[in-house]
DNA sequence: GCTTTTGCACTGACCAGTCAGTACAAAAGG
DNA sequence: CCTTTTGTACTGACTGGTCAGTGCAAAAGC
């Protein structure tokens, strides 16, 4: 975390409010506060999921008062919208920058969907948190951010599947495979097993996890 | 859904599913009752998620006095434990009867763990409410349940480990896949293939899923 | 004549969202 | 200079509503 604020708050009823120390410029400190409500937004309804987490709660762990969360977002439901686009963003970037090295280094496609594996499980590893939220409401019908999760998962897979796509029209792939159900298939094998890995298997090492998880995309599990 | 299901509780040191078929004449009436109550809430939890669902919302769905909940179940958190188990008792013992099946005919170990993703997936079709919420729940840390879920799951991945395993032990597979990890993939593999087929390619047959999966798992994706 | 269910009124905690007010920097004005 | 105004960011007590769980008398099953 950047901003070096320090200051400090006084209560609204009696004590002198006691601040102090000046902003450097304008909107930085807005940008600031964001992020930390993000931050601590994040963590809550990962554990505790959306509704049974309350706005109190949010605006406590990022030391923040209630009313500046209204300030900042419009609701509780848009400070999650805006929490999903941003964490998904991280990750179909970092998806799509794992491809392209691969690319760049001559390597296969096959090669490509190994290294996306493996920035998956980086991801898993560094954002814990926003993975979980992102697995326990993908699902749910009848949700406000419906619309919101659906272009953003649509986001994730889609970089799956072009790399699926180009590993067919290359030939690195029989065509008979289901580009669609592969691509989610294989997200969910990465997203599962990490999630699992991490709750239920936490002394393995991320190598552990990516060598069983490569096993399976090249076939020396169930292998002919 | 069927109502008339055969009844089963799980005991503690056995494992083994005890059947209930029907115990004396009083007590059919209330576990009727509980299979309504189950019924509403796995619905609305799947939808909704467990705090932003309201008993009196169960209660009605299931077409029933909410003060019937509390005669039944000692809380809210109560039903939804025991909807836990009872749903994962299901997948359990359809799991473990599919690698049963394939091993009296004679069937291989991976045969049998393709069984098994096929049985996974009639499960899911059939119960796709308690699979989302399973999913939704199953990470999150800091919950009533985490202890029942941590039995629960086990329950499940216990099943594919032990085929794993014996596959493992007949050298059938090499003995340097990492059972407990690989395990934990194919089940999120299909467990995620499973529900996004049915959140965003619902036009999709269950054939095509099963086909997609099972080339994962005979390694015709990534070929060697 | 038990167990189970109903219907309904009630309580107390909890919570999303509001609003009047504070802090403070920078600009405007004198 | 100093003082007044303006804009932005934030504060926290408060409100109106919701909901888990209770209590109980009467009815319905078995």
């Amino acid at each position: 975390m950047s901003t070096e604020d320090v200051w400090q708050r006084g209560t609204c009823d009696s004590g002198r409010p006691v601040t102090i120390v000046a902003m450097d410029s304008s909107s930085t400190r807005r940008q600031a506060t964001r992020q930390k409500l993000y931050e601590a937004a994040v963590t809550l309804i990962a554990e505790q999921g959306f509704s049974a987490t309350t706005v109190d709660e949010i605006a406590e762990r990022a030391g923040v008062a209630k009313g500046t969360v209204y300030y900042n977002f419009k609701s509780k439901t848009e400070l999650f919208e805006e929490l999903l686009r941003h964490g998904v963003g991280l990750l179909a970037s970092s998806l799509r920058t794992a491809a392209d090295t691969t690319a760049e280094r001559g390597g296969s496609k096959i090669e490509a969907l190994d290294a996306m594996i493996g920035a998956g499980l980086v991801f898993i590893d560094r954002y814990p948190a926003f993975t979980q939220l992102y697995v326990a409401e993908l699902w749910r019908t009848n949700r406000a951010w419906q619309s919101t999760l659906l272009v953003v998962r649509q986001e994730a897979v889609a970089v799956v599947e072009s790399v699926l796509r180009e590993a067919v029209e290359g030939g690195e792939l029989s065509d008979e495979i289901d580009v669609p159900l592969t691509a989610a298939a294989l997200v969910g094998m990465v997203l599962v097993a990490a999630l699992d890995w991490q709750a239920f298997q936490p002394e393995r090492s991320m190598d552990d996890v990516h060598a069983a998880l490569s096993r399976l995309l090249h076939g020396r599990v169930g292998g002919r």
